[in-house]
DNA sequence: GCGACAG
DNA sequence: ATCTTGTCGC
């Protein structure tokens, strides 16, 4: 693959990214979680897309798609790797939501550009990128209280939030994927989030793709 | 040159 | 991400 002309790819599309609020946005009547995942060896990648209905937090639809892997991980182009198999689970949703969690970070990326700003910005979907770990920026140290945040800078700007979702876990690296402003995609992940350190779009996507107890009882209870 | 480096 | 059991701490 061709590194240099990814990299100009994205430089474009990150021109396309809007990082400012829809007024559609609010308030959303249905939120999605997406997590991609590596099965066989990396060969064959897998992407989970599940629907909450909000505020409940109900999970209504989950979605999942298998499509063999057409890149390897390389650290700054996670997004070319992944988008494949996303965009596959997407056609599959009978109901799209009005905002999207996306496992990964947003503009919070070297090139700005992150698999939840390249997702939302290709597909014109307002997503928020949630991330566990830093991929580029620099933060003051947190607060042990859950709920204390910092900004993510990153060449004089800020691309992101550091927030501590809950007390002695590490903290999750917030951003504006797109169609999505950095402090609403901290409000909104704020309000999905209970109890866990991940917020609940995240972690029934995980479930659904990991077939944990919790989405198999959510299975066999209907 | 050295260290960092989402999933 | 994934391979995997027990184990330390609240």
């Amino acid at each position: 693959m061709d590194l240099a002309a990814l990299r100009q790819e994205q430089l474009q599309r990150a021109a396309d990214v809007v990082r400012q609020d829809d007024f559609d946005v609010l308030p959303p009547r249905f939120i999605g979680g997406a997590d991609v995942g590596f099965e066989q060896g990396g060969e064959v990648t897998r992407a989970a897309l599940v629907i909450l209905e909000y505020p409940s937090l109900t999970l209504v639809e989950h979605r999942i798609a298998r499509v063999a892997t057409t890149m390897p991980y390389i650290p700054g182009f996670l997004s070319f790797r992944e988008m494949p198999a996303l965009l596959e689970a997407w056609q599959q949703l009978s109901q799209q939501p009005d905002l999207l969690f996306v496992d990964g970070h947003g503009i919070s990326h070297p090139r700005r550009l992150g698999v939840a700003a390249h997702f939302g910005s290709l597909v014109d979907v307002p997503t928020i990128g949630v991330a566990k770990k830093r991929l580029c920026g620099r933060f003051a140290d947190l607060a042990a209280e859950p709920g204390s945040r910092q900004p993510l800078i990153d060449k004089g700007e800020q691309i992101g939030w550091v927030w501590r979702s809950k007390a002695r876990c590490n903290p999750l690296f917030i951003s504006t994927g797109h169609r999505v402003s950095l402090d609403s995609a901290l409000h909104w992940v704020e309000a999905c989030t209970a109890g866990y350190r991940l917020p609940e779009p995240t972690r029934w996507a995980d479930a659904v793709a990991s077939g944990r107890p919790a989405f198999l009882r959510w299975q066999n209870s209907r």
